[in-house]
DNA sequence: GCTCTGACTGACTAGTCAGTCAGTTGCGCA
DNA sequence: TGCGCAACTGACTGACTAGTCAGTCAGAGC
């Protein structure tokens, strides 16, 4: 791919992050990526092309980083734990990547196109989830008698909820993460004891 | 308010159920009310006023309809796991109503002015779980080592989660449910035995 | 030094949409 | 009967936007 093209895919992602999916103009797009509005129809042929190539590359960028956060701790309840906080965390970066998830998750609602997309991206996160939490019973970290795939299901929907609470300021980072390690520790059967987040 | 008025409300949530709050477009509107679109702004003053009171009027039926849902049910626990099931009905009137709920926390993100009524009647929803969960240990149903704010603040977030997926079909209404309630006894500490959900 | 090509642009077009306005209709009331 | 007023409309406009197109330009290859 072209850097330009990766240019134009960077700059849109912060628009969108910024004016929401719907809320991209073509022209904003070109002006944030200090381009033409015509070189945006060389690359993309729609706006509805370019919204949806955004999306896939941010999500593919997101799970490069999240994969890179988690890389160096040693016991999958650890992993497990930094994963889920993710996106807790106050970091601009993560709010973006999760203000464009959202944005992709609602456009997906009207555009059944880009749910095909979503739900494959949905998959894949909870799939990860549900791996980390099969290790960390491997590991002995999870009590025997946790619904595996319920305790997957209910984290990944605590975690959508907080996020969302967080884009619009009905709860702070510090409050977020807290919870998240609370309903890690509800769900999995062990005490709130260790920290050991990183 | 006259009748007409409320007509055009009703008219403009069900146009934001099918194509979004961004893709609300007045004339849609006006053919859906059955009125010319410059009524529309005999009413109101610009599109976001007319959105700004549809979010408002369909945030009160929709409390209506919950109180209505939970008021015969004899015991707070049975009201509160009723409160937190609804949203996940297949009726599809909830479905609108969440839809509704989701286009308007969406567009809260981008203006101040939204985000603040929603973070109102986001606290008032969360209060009125959390008073449920304290009427419901006054009655025994709930264990007392229960910290309540967290159990509030978690149950809404797996619901608000939960919702989300139900709106793009990466699970089912009764899998939704089924989460929902094993979510309420791991928070509140009872068992699964009795659904006594109405 | 000439040609060809991919990258890129400015100017344009066709279409959409929120909002305006002059005017009509119908109804309660003197 | 006719006045006044609220409810309502059709026709219009100005602002904006996605997408098009003819043409420029730098550099690779010969």
């Amino acid at each position: 791919m072209s850097d330009r093209k990766t240019e134009i895919l960077e700059a849109t992602c912060r628009v969108i992050a910024r004016e929401g999916a719907d809320g991209l103009r073509m022209g904003t797009v070109a002006r944030e990526a200090g381009v033409s509005s015509a070189l945006l129809h060389y690359y993309f042929d729609t706006r509805a092309d370019l919204l949806m190539q955004a999306f896939d590359h941010a999500d593919v960028k997101a799970d490069e980083v999240a994969e890179q956060a988690i890389a160096d701790i040693p016991t999958a309840f650890g992993r497990l734990q930094r994963l889920l906080l993710i996106y807790a965390g106050a970091d601009a970066v993560f709010r973006d990547d999760w203000l464009l998830w959202v944005e992709m998750w609602r456009s997906a609602i009207f555009d059944e196109r880009l749910a095909e997309s979503v739900r494959r991206s949905s998959a894949s996160w909870v799939e990860q989830i549900q791996g980390l939490i099969e290790q960390a019973r491997e590991e002995g970290a999870v009590s025997a008698d946790v619904v595996v795939e319920d305790a997957t299901q209910r984290l990944a929907a605590v975690v959508d909820g907080l996020g969302l609470q967080l884009l619009i300021g009905t709860i702070t980072h510090d409050r977020a993460a807290e919870l998240i390690l609370g309903a890690i520790s509800n769900e999995l059967g062990v005490p709130l004891k260790a920290r050991s987040t990183a």
